[in-house]
RNA sequence: GGGGGCGUAGCUCAGCGGUAGAGCAGCGGCCUUUUAAGCCGUUGGUCGUAGGUUCGACCCCUACCGCCCUCACCA
């Protein structure tokens, strides 16, 4: 059996630790071990002057490694823990419980033995004791070290710091002003940390540093984990109810030949062994009203979705849409689904609260939500104007400081309606009953065939959904689509999806369809101003990469094949 | 793409045409119930990058890089 040097005494590794006391080493490699000495057989590393700090075998002379850059002092811990025999990546450590656990009921486990894990924070000396607090998923709770309960622990401590992720084993109690207290009676080291931990006071605060550190971000700042386990509450929330209403949940292509289903600008890519042009999608809609003509009657996707077009606090090029169609329905069916999904949000994601706040105003989410008609709004806000009267369209466009040279008729006066109308949208409000011709995809009404049966959720001045009755006429749509390529551009497929009309032609049942940008709904419910703050890794630029003292990295698309 | 702002130590931020500063973190010391612990001492900088003006530039000018806000496009 594998005996490993501990700091301070010798203990059985493998056996675990039952009273065992100090920092545990596992039974993987020590300094003596046959792959620790390979990795020690490389060049010391030059730029680590004075430190006994083995270099990774990469690391010839004249390179720089990356673990080079950092703070030299934690790169001596790391080495001072290897010469004692503690693995500072161990492979395996003590399951623990989560924290969250141990201060529910605290009271009645005082006494209790636990384990627990997580990352330590703000490490406060006193003397011959020395606090720390425990970060894991669920919660944080403090650690007491104690040099005469670990005395081979307690000669090294300085080795295990703020930042690194460590096992407690030890009794719960409490400390003289009552702070819920972890007494450690068996410290692991689980992970060793060789950066700093941001400031302990305001946290990392640098707005680049946290979209590009987003890992730095979740660890240091509470609130923005908070915000992304409020952004998978709401996704599930969401797959709840349709899920609850018989919808089926499915994914549809996201490499697309022909692009449609929404107005953008795609991003273009190529497979290579097809040797074939292809775009990432836009919307998936076109995809999921097949699967109406295929039969499947209720579908909704939750997915990615890509637009090559500008950036800005409410758009990220890539983001996430829910679509949902629901055959034999209608615009106002879905309205209901819509207020019926905001009910289970305001149940489920804000406890059974309707007001949010957002941007410093706040919103009732309660339904039912207030209805609009868009021709009314329309006129309303510009002094009685008729949508469908060009002329008087356009000189109002002209008076708003419009461009509207060369646009479509319809297009002038959509621009007139969000310049004026938008704004005032506080909400939760419905606009509907759209002109049918800024709405290539919906179904007209049957009483007025310049009107479009369409639905927009709007919530402090956002557009928040989208939803129609469906077009499922196929000669209808097949004119619709060759309008749409007469004034061709970059945001309109340059070809007819005819496999879509043909599909069409077998027959799609009359449908109610949704979309819902999942982003702007969680920034809602989150009270977060920019869509960055509810995605992970929101697009940005690329900054220059330090020399890391390596050949040129190829194109990723025509990477050297492995062997070579 | 237009307009405005920002970039100084690992982090949070001061600074000023005349040798680069504080707090936190780190390092050393004291403290067995601290908790933004405290006290004493201390290490740490290509002031985003490159030019220019100047006897002298972190500071003034120009260009560039990146981020934020805003307008335009869009969801």
């Amino acid at each position: 059996m594998a005996r490993s040097r501990v700091l301070g005494a010798d203990i059985d590794a493998a056996g675990g630790g039952s009273g065992a006391r100090g920092i545990l080493a596992c039974a993987c490699a020590g300094p003596g071990s046959p792959r620790a000495s390979a990795a020690g057989a490389a060049a010391w590393n030059p730029r680590c002057l004075g430190l006994s700090c083995r270099a990774f075998p990469r690391a010839a002379a004249g390179t720089t490694n990356l673990t080079d850059r950092i703070a030299k002092d934690r790169l001596e811990k790391l080495e001072a823990l290897r010469a004692k025999g503690v693995p500072p990546y161990p492979a395996r450590v003590p399951s623990p419980e989560p924290i969250a656990g141990c201060l529910a009921g605290f009271e009645a486990r005082i006494g209790q033995t636990v384990t627990v894990a997580g990352r330590l924070t703000q490490v406060r000396d006193f003397g011959k004791l020395r606090f720390s607090h425990l970060l894991d998923r669920s919660a944080s709770i403090q650690v007491g070290f104690q040099r005469d309960r670990l005395p081979g622990f307690w000669e090294d401590r300085r080795l295990v710091e703020a930042n690194d992720h460590v096992v407690v084993t030890g009794e719960l109690g409490r400390t003289q002003k009552g702070e819920p207290t972890v007494w450690a009676t068996q410290v692991v080291l689980a992970s060793k940390t060789l950066r700093h931990a941001p400031e302990k006071w305001h946290g990392l605060q640098d707005v680049e540093t946290r979209y590009r550190m987003r890992y730095v971000d979740l660890f240091t700042n509470p609130d923005v984990r908070k915000v992304f386990v409020t952004r998978a509450r709401v996704l599930d929330t969401v797959r709840a109810f349709f899920n609850g209403h018989g919808y089926v949940e499915v994914e549809t292509p996201i490499l697309q030949s022909i692009f449609g289903g929404a107005t953008a600008r795609p991003f273009k890519t190529h497979h290579n062994a097809l040797d074939m042009e292809l775009y990432l999608r836009i919307a998936p809609e076109l995809y999921l009203k097949r699967l109406l003509v295929g039969g499947l009657e209720r579908v909704y996707e939750i997915g990615r979705v890509f637009r090559n077009e500008g950036i800005s606090p409410r758009h990220n090029p890539e983001f996430t849409m829910l679509e949902s169609y629901e055959a034999y329905a209608d615009y106002r069916t879905i309205m209901a689904r819509v207020e019926g999904l905001f009910a289970l949000l305001c149940e489920r994601v804000l406890g059974g609260n309707t007001v949010v706040r957002f941007r410093g105003r706040e919103y009732d989410l309660r339904p039912p939500f207030r209805k609009v008609r868009y021709l009314d709004l329309f006129a309303e806000h510009n002094g009685g104007l008729d949508f469908f009267d060009a002329r008087a369209v356009r000189a109002r466009a002209a008076d708003l400081g419009l461009a509207s040279a060369g646009l479509p008729d319809e297009k002038v006066a959509n621009d007139v309606f969000e310049a004026t109308c938008e704004k005032t949208l506080d909400g939760p409000v419905f606009v509907h009953d759209y002109p049918v011709a800024i709405c290539p995809l919906a179904k007209a009404a049957d009483h007025d065939p310049r009107i479009a049966e369409r639905f927009e959720l709007f919530v402090a001045g956002m557009e928040v959904g989208n939803a129609f009755s469906e077009l499922n006429d196929p000669v209808d749509q097949e004119r619709r689509f060759r309008a749409q390529l007469e004034h061709h551009d970059e945001e309109s497929p340059s070809e007819l999806d005819v496999d879509y009309v043909t599909a069409l032609e077998y027959g799609m049942p009359p449908a109610g369809g949704l979309g819902i940008g999942m982003d702007r709904l969680t920034m809602l419910l989150t009270d977060s101003a920019s869509i960055r703050d509810v995605v992970f890794f929101p697009l940005l630029r690329r900054v220059a990469a330090p020399d890391v003292g390596l050949e040129t990295a190829g194109d990723p698309g025509t990477q050297a094949p492995a062997g070579g």
